[in-house]
Parts: C-alpha cells; sequence; structure tokens
DNA sequence: GGATGTGAACGCCTTCACAGCT
DNA sequence: AGCTGTGAAGGCGTTCACATCC
C-alpha cells in the first residue's frame, strides 16, 4: 500500500502543512502528539488527518498517538525533501526580490541557484549571495545546475515566453505569479498563485456571508486610484 | 434561480480567472467569445466554464456566445467589485513591500487604506502615495476607515496577535502569507497562502511524474498517462 | 482506556451528452 | 448549423463510525 498508489494533491498539500507544524513542535522537544492535536494545530479535521496519514502506510501507535520526528522525516521523505531542489527565479521585482530573500525556501530543501531579469538596471545587483543575472543566460545556467523548477514573478506580458524558454531548457516544474494562464507541454507541471483571485474569492466569500453590519462603503469617497500602472 | 442558492467556492475562484480573460478581451476590442475560446484561455474545460456561468443566470446568446463586456460586468457585479473593498496590510518586509506596490489590485477594485509595520525603521517610508505607520494606529485606521479586509505579511511569530488584533478591530476577511495557521472567531473568513507549501505540491509532482530523465530528453517509450484528451 | 487505521456513506465538483434557442 | 444551458452520470475527496491494536 504505500509503494505508490498515487496520493491525492489535496493531500499532499495538507502533509506540507504537517510538515511544518510537525517541524516547529520537534524544535519544542515534542515526543508524541496525537491526531486531534496535529489537526487542531494545522487547521483540519482529526479524520480527515488520519487518512492523509494512512497514505503513508501506519506511521502512528494505537493508543498513543504519532512520534514527532519519525512522522516528520516520513513525510519530508514523501514529499522528497531529502534531496534539495534547485530552482531559479525570473523576474527580481518586488515580488520576485521578496522571493529570492525569503528563508522559508531553504529550510524545506528548495534553494534557488540562479535570478534573472530583463531589466539591465536590475541585472548585477546581489540579493543574498546570487547577483541577478541577464536573460540571456539562462540556458546556461539550467544546463549547468539542472535545475527542475522554474518561479515567474515577472510581468504578465512576458511570462509565457519566460515559460517556454523554461520548458524548452527541461524545466518540469512551474511555480507562476504573473497573472496569466500558462501553456506548457505535457509533462510540465504548473502552479498558479495569483493575488488578485484570492482577494476576490476572499470578498465574495464575505459578500456572501452576511448583508454587511452597517452602511459602509460612503468612507472612502474620494481616494480610488484610477489605475495604478505597474507593470 | 438566479438568485443566491450559493456558489461554489471552486467556480468562485474560477469566475476571477474569466473575469481576467474577459476585461483583456474587452481592452482588445473584442465583442463576442464562445465558451470553447475563453475555456482555453482561463485553461478549464469549456462544459465546466458553461456550467459555472450557469450560477449566473442566463448570460449568453445560443449559437453565438458570450458579448464580452456583458459578461465582464456581469461576473464584477457577482464578485462584489461595484463597490471598492478596503484592505490594510500588515507587515512590510519585502513581500509586503510588494503587495503594496502591486498594481493589480488597484484595478480589481481592492485599495489599501494603510500600511503597517512594527519596525521603527520602516514606520515612516513611504510606498506609493501611503505611509508605513506603526502598529499603534492600526485600531484608529481600521476604526476610521472601515476595511474590512486585511492582509497578513508579517513574520510567523507574530501572525497570529496581528490576526487577532485585525479580527478585535472589526475586520472579516483575512488574507495570510504568515506560514502558520490561524485561529480566527467564527464568521471571519481566512485565506491561507503558503509560498513553501506550494513548492512542494509542486516538487512531490514532479516526483510522482517519473523518475526523472537524464537530460532534458523526454522519454518516449515510458508510461505516459493515456488519458484519453479530446476537447 | 485510548488513539490509530479504514471501510462505507455522504456531498461536492467535474464531465458528458443532449435538449433548446438563435 | 452553431453554441448555450442543464439534467444525469461519474469520480474524488471528505466525514463518520467502528473495528483494531497498544
Amino acid at each position: 500500500m504505500q509503494s505508490r498508489p498515487r496520493i491525492p494533491e489535496a493531500t499532499v498539500a495538507r502533509l506540507a502543512v504537517y510538515l511544518r507544524v510537525l517541524t516547529g513542535l520537534a524544535d519544542s522537544g515534542r515526543g508524541t502528539v496525537s491526531s486531534g492535536e496535529l489537526a487542531s494545530a494545522a487547521g483540519v479535521n482529526p479524520a480527515g488527518l488520519r487518512k492523509d496519514l494512512s497514505h503513508l502506510g501506519p506511521c502512528g501507535t494505537r493508543g498513543v498517538g504519532y512520534e514527532v520526528s519519525t512522522l516528520r522525516d516520513r513525510i519530508a521523505g514523501v514529499l522528497g525533501m531529502e534531496t534539495a531542489h534547485a530552482c531559479v527565479l525570473v523576474g527580481i521585482g518586488n515580488l520576485g526580490s521578496a522571493l529570492a530573500g525569503y528563508g522559508g525556501f531553504g529550510n524545506r530543501g528548495f534553494e534557488f541557484v540562479g535570478l534573472f531579469d530583463a531589466s539591465p538596471a536590475r541585472v548585477g545587483q546581489r540579493i543574498g549571495d546570487l547577483p541577478v543575472r541577464p536573460m540571456e543566460e539562462l540556458d546556461e545556467v539550467l544546463a549547468e545546475t539542472r535545475a527542475t523548477i522554474g518561479v515567474i514573478a515577472t510581468p504578465a506580458e512576458v511570462a509565457q515566453r519566460v515559460c517556454d524558454q523554461l520548458t524548452a531548457a527541461g524545466v518540469r516544474s512551474i511555480l507562476n505569479f504573473a497573472p496569466v494562464t500558462l501553456s506548457a507541454p505535457a509533462g510540465v507541471g504548473v502552479r498558479q498563485v495569483d493575488l488578485s483571485v484570492e482577494l476576490q474569492v476572499l470578498a465574495f466569500l464575505d459578500k456572501q456571508r452576511g448583508p454587511a453590519p452597517a452602511a459602509l462603503g460612503t468612507a472612502l469617497g474620494t481616494a480610488l486610484a484610477p489605475a495604478g500602472g505597474m507593470a
């Protein structure tokens, strides 16, 4: 059972969350956890958590719970974290800089091995210990480092072109922050994070939840930026 | 039944994507689109798209397609975009700065009315036309502006405290970028964007897809999911 | 006694196929 | 003829309840 009967994608996403919680628990010196406690910390249903973990084969002790460090290692192994993943990041604007400087990746086995930008003004800057390189060097770096993951943080207009370039050079997984739907060859995984979509879903759910407590919207009145215009 | 029998959350997220595509189409002067074309641009199944739109009541013309600007307005209305949403942003580090400067929000009816950070070094800086304010002014600004959405881009350690403060001041929707699971009172919507989780899901799917080829040549002979692909 | 692991029921969402309008 | 709108079928994931084991 624990070979590869395929783990549901929704479960994989939650496993990553459990891993984060377990890491924190382990750092606190905690020895064991129950499904109830772990589920509460991860914000999910206890039965669902056990179901998720069942995809990894038995990994708890009945009547006791889960051993924190063992479970952590087990999940880390399933998620493929024992080997580091080399990533390249294209588009070093505000968001790209944030991603490049975000410490949360390194802790989880992801390492940026190349930062790229089309703007000469940004090329040559250093972020952390990496220089920003021109787009012309992308193929070369990909060939050298065998990076398998590409992160796109460019303006929407060039995202598809960057995607094409990445996939042509052998990148098999892409995380896209540009607000466009990318088309990639079969066999290439694409994941989209669209910040505006998140906000719109949030706003809709709020609207649906209740007819709003009091009259608002009047407070805004004047200031509504016409169209920001960051490319 | 176009009243409000509740629209599935998955549909809402896709509506936001359709809206983005339609806006682009309208700017190109396009008059009408078929479900097939729109679905292709949004990366979804045509039948699914029509099903999504059916939640809004009839909004196309049989034999012809959808009128671009009409459909855009219809979706915008359902998503609650006719009234602007005031947001506050807490945590003006790299990511927070990126969010504050991101033009994609203003275009979609979201406006930041306050930026906050606990670090004195950041307070007083300006991003766009807003100053970074100290945390002490959060309650005051929330009371004045009646902002309903809070965005958290702080370190994980303080995210829950910020969440408590936001909800106590009446914020009903929270978008959280900190890698922690927030607990909020019932009636408050929380959406989580965890960049590390996204990367881990991506890496897992890649690992599951194939044992990784040696170089960039794709293994033609080996198992590729048959997946009858007529669309 | 207590908590895990899991089969089964339930509900949601996607997909298909076709009826219906233009 | 073309494309939308939708009932029905199918697949997937979540939830529940309980058998199982420490």
